[in-house]
RNA sequence: GCGCCCGUAGCUCAGCAGGAUAGAGCGCCGGUUUCCUAAACCGGAGGCCAGAGGUUCGAGUCCUCUCGGGCGUACCA
C-alpha cells in the first residue's frame, strides 16, 4: 500500500476511536512547508466541528489512540488542529530497500485488477494524421502504460474513422488513377501523401459533377458490400494505416495494427443498436431522423429546443453516436471491460454525456461499467489561435516530428559538437520526440496549451530534456566510479536533510501513480518527476557521493542515486519517453 | 438563449477532496566552475488568484451574480 493511503487509514481509524463521526477522513495531504513535516492530516478540524468541540482537543485524543511510531516521528499538533507528520528515516530506508528489489519499484498490484479499455488516437483514415491527433495519442498512450504497469488489463482501442461518405470520393479518385495507370505506380505515388491525395480528390469532387456522382455511387456500393469497391477500400485503408504506423513508431507509441478496431467493425451491428433502442422504447422519430431524447437535454438547445442524440439520419445513414453505442456494448460484452476511457478533445463533452446516458438507459452499459470521457484542450500556436502552418494549413504530424528532431539535432550539435553525427542524430530523436510528448503531458490536459518549441526544448524547467539530462547526470556517477548498478547494494542510512527529502520523494512514486490512474492526469507524474529531480539536485550539491567521508555513506548514497535513476527511467517510461544513458 | 470549460506574477503554466506565509519556468537582477556532466546549481525582486456578494474556524479551491474569453448546442467526427 502506498504511504499516503497507509497514513490515511491509520489516522482515520484513530479519528474514529477518538469519537469522530463515521466517515471522517484523516484528509492526508503533502505538506507544503518543510516545517510542517512531510505530510499533514487536516481531518481533525472538520470532525471537531461536527462534534462541536475544540479541534486541538480532538487532535490530542486522536494522538492518544494512535501509534504511528513504526512510520513517523511523534506527531505534532499545530495551528488550529493540524497533525504534522514527519516520516522516520529508518522507515524510509526500509521502504527504499524493498523498492530497490522490486521491479515495480514498490507500486502495489491491485487486489482486483480491472479490464480497462483505453480508446485513443482514432485518426480519420481519409486523411493523414495531423496535430489534432497528437494529444489524444500521447495522453492515451501514457494512460495505457500507467494502467498496465499498475497491473490492470489494458485493451487499447484505436477507433479509426475508416467508414463514411468521404471514402466514396477517395475510392472514385483511386479508381480513376488506376484506370489510366494499370501498373498502379501513379496511384502509389499519390498515396504517399494522403493529405495531398485527399485535397485533390476533394477538388475534383467539388468541380466535376460527373465525378461527384461516381463518388456517391461508390458510397452506395461500399455500403452494399460490392466486392470491387470493398477491395479498393481495403487498399486505401491499408495504406492509410501504414502511414499511421509510421507515426506511431516515430512517436514511440504502443499502438499496433492489432489495436485498430475502427468504425467499420460495427457496421453489421448498427441496425441492432437501432432495433434495441426501439424495443427499449427510447427511440423517437423527429424531423425524419431517429433520435433518443434524454430528460437532461430537454429544452437545452437553441430556442429552448430539446437536444436529441441522433442515431440514424433521415436518409437512413448512421452517425458516430450509433457507432459509439455499438462500441460501448462491444466493450462490455466482448471485452468484459470494467472501465473505458475515451481520450478525445473537450469539444466532444456533450456527445459523450449523451452517448453514455443513452447507453445506461438502454442497458448497453451496466451501472458498474465506468465510462469516462478524458477530455483535453486544444493545441494553440504562439498567437493563441489554433496551431496551424504559417499559411493556415493543417500541420502534418510527420512534419512536426521531423521538425522536433531537427531542432533537437541543432541543439545537440551546439552543446556537444564533438560527438559524431550518427550519435547526435540518435540523441536528437530521443530528445526531440520526448520534448514534444512531455510538453503535452506536463500540462493539465483540461486547458488549451500553447505550443512552443523553445519552451519544450529548454533545459530549464519542467521539460523532457531537463529530465533526460538529470537522468544522465545520475548515471554519470556510476560511470565515473566504474561500478555497475548491481554493485550498489548495501544499507541505506539517511542522516542529512537532503537525503531524507530525496528518500521521501522516491517513496512517493506509488501514490503518484495511483492518482494518475484514477484521475487520468499524467501531468501529476510530470510534476512528481520535476520535484524528484529538484530533490536530487539538492542532494547532489549537498552530499558528495563518491567522495563521501565513510564507505557506508558512499554505499547508501549510491543506492539513492540508483533509485533516483530507476524512478526517473520508470516514470518517463510510463509517459512513453525514452532516456539516454549519456548526453 | 442554454450548456460545458477557462480567467492565478510582464509571459507560459502548477496548485492534488476547502487548510497554515499561493508555487514553478521564461524574462529581469545577483551569486556559484582547481569539486561526482555548467545542457547545471543557488539567491532576489515581482500577486487585491477577473470583479462583487455568500457559506465556513478557514476560500485561488464550494454557491450566486456580473464582466471577459474559448467551445458546443439535429442529421460531420
Amino acid at each position: 500500500m502506498n504511504l499516503k493511503a497507509q497514513l490515511e487509514i491509520r489516522i482515520s481509524d484513530a479519528l474514529a476511536a477518538a469519537g469522530a463521526p463515521d466517515g471522517s477522513g484523516a484528509l492526508i495531504a503533502r505538506s507544503n512547508k518543510p516545517q510542517f513535516g512531510h505530510y499533514q492530516a487536516n481531518g481533525c478540524m472538520a470532525a471537531a466541528k461536527a462534534l462541536k468541540i475544540n479541534p486541538r482537543d480532538l487532535a490530542q485524543k486522536v494522538l492518544d489512540n494512535l501509534d504511528l511510531s513504526d512510520i513517523a516521528e511523534p506527531l505534532e499538533i499545530a495551528g488550529p488542529g493540524f497533525l504534522n507528520i514527519r516520516i522516520k528515516p529508518e522507515w524510509l530506508a526500509r521502504r527504499l530497500t524493498e523498492a530497490e528489489r522490486d521491479p515495480k519499484l514498490g507500486v502495489p498490484t491491485p487486489e482486483k485488477p480491472q479490464t480497462v479499455v483505453v480508446d485513443y488516437s482514432a485518426p480519420n483514415l481519409a486523411k493523414e494524421m495531423h496535430v489534432g491527433h497528437l494529444r489524444s495519442t500521447i495522453i492515451g498512450d501514457a494512460m495505457a502504460r500507467v494502467l498496465d504497469f499498475i497491473g490492470h488489463k489494458v485493451v487499447r482501442q484505436n477507433h479509426v474513422g475508416d467508414w463514411g461518405t468521404q471514402f466514396g470520393m477517395l475510392i472514385a479518385y483511386l479508381n480513376d488513377l488506376a484506370a489510366d495507370d494499370p501498373q498502379g505506380t501513379q496511384a502509389d505515388a499519390e498515396l504517399s501523401d494522403l493529405e495531398d491525395f485527399y485535397r485533390k480528390s476533394k477538388q475534383r469532387f467539388d468541380s466535376d459533377e460527373e465525378f461527384a456522382n461516381t463518388a456517391r455511387q461508390q458510397v452506395v456500393s461500399l455500403q452494399a458490400g460490392d466486392a470491387a469497391t470493398l477491395e479498393a477500400w481495403r487498399k486505401f485503408r491499408k495504406i492509410s494505416l501504414s502511414h499511421c504506423s509510421d507515426v506511431y513508431r516515430r512517436l514511440g507509441v504502443l499502438l499496433t495494427d492489432d489495436d485498430v478496431y475502427g468504425e467499420s467493425e460495427y457496421n453489421d451491428d448498427l441496425v441492432n443498436v437501432i432495433d434495441d433502442l426501439r424495443s427499449a422504447g427510447l427511440l423517437e422519430e423527429s424531423q425524419g431522423a431517429q433520435c433518443v431524447f434524454l430528460d437532461e437535454f430537454r429544452g437545452k438547445g437553441e430556442d429552448d429546443a430539446d437536444v436529441p442524440l441522433i442515431v440514424q439520419k433521415s436518409d437512413g445513414g448512421y452517425l458516430y453516436a450509433t457507432t459509439d453505442l455499438a462500441g460501448i456494448r462491444y466493450r462490455q460484452t466482448q471485452l468484459n471491460a470494467d472501465r473505458a476511457l475515451y481520450v478525445t478533445d473537450s469539444r466532444q463533452g456533450m456527445h459523450f454525456t449523451q452517448v453514455f446516458g443513452v447507453a445506461r438507459k438502454a442497458g448497453f452499459a451496466k451501472p458498474e461499467f465506468m465510462l469516462e470521457h478524458v477530455p483535453f484542450g486544444m493545441m494553440l500556436g504562439s498567437d493563441r489561435r489554433p496551431f496551424k502552418t504559417r499559411t493556415g494549413g493543417t500541420i502534418k504530424l510527420t512534419d512536426l516530428l521531423t521538425e522536433a528532431e531537427q531542432r533537437a539535432f541543432d541543439l545537440v550539435s551546439e552543446k556537444t559538437p564533438d560527438l559524431d553525427e550518427a550519435r547526435r542524430k540518435e540523441i536528437a530523436a530521443i530528445v526531440g520526440i520526448g520534448a514534444v510528448k512531455y510538453a503535452d503531458l506536463s500540462q493539465n490536459r483540461a486547458s488549451d496549451y500553447v505550443f512552443s518549441w523553445d519552451k519544450m526544448l529548454s533545459m530549464d524547467g519542467n521539460t523532457a530534456p531537463y529530465m533526460q539530462y538529470a537522468y544522465a547526470r545520475v548515471k554519470a556517477i556510476f560511470r565515473k566510479a566504474g561500478i555497475d548498478e548491481s554493485q550498489a547494494v548495501g544499507q541505506i542510512v539517511l542522516t542529512e536533510a537532503a537525503e531524507i527529502n530525496l528518500a521521501v520523494k522516491i517513496a512517493q512514486l506509488p501514490e503518484t501513480i495511483h492518482s494518475v490512474s484514477v484521475e487520468c492526469m499524467p501531468n501529476l507524474l510530470c510534476s512528481y518527476l520535476y520535484e524528484l529531480a529538484g530533490a536530487y539536485m539538492t542532494f547532489y550539491e549537498a552530499c558528495p557521493v563518491l567522495k563521501a567521508d565513510d564507505p557506508a555513506a558512499r554505499t547508501s548514497r549510491l543506492m539513492l542515486c540508483l533509485l533516483t535513476a530507476r524512478t526517473i527511467k520508470k516514470a518517463l517510461g510510463l509517459l512513453g519517453i525514452d532516456i539516454l544513458e549519456q548526453m
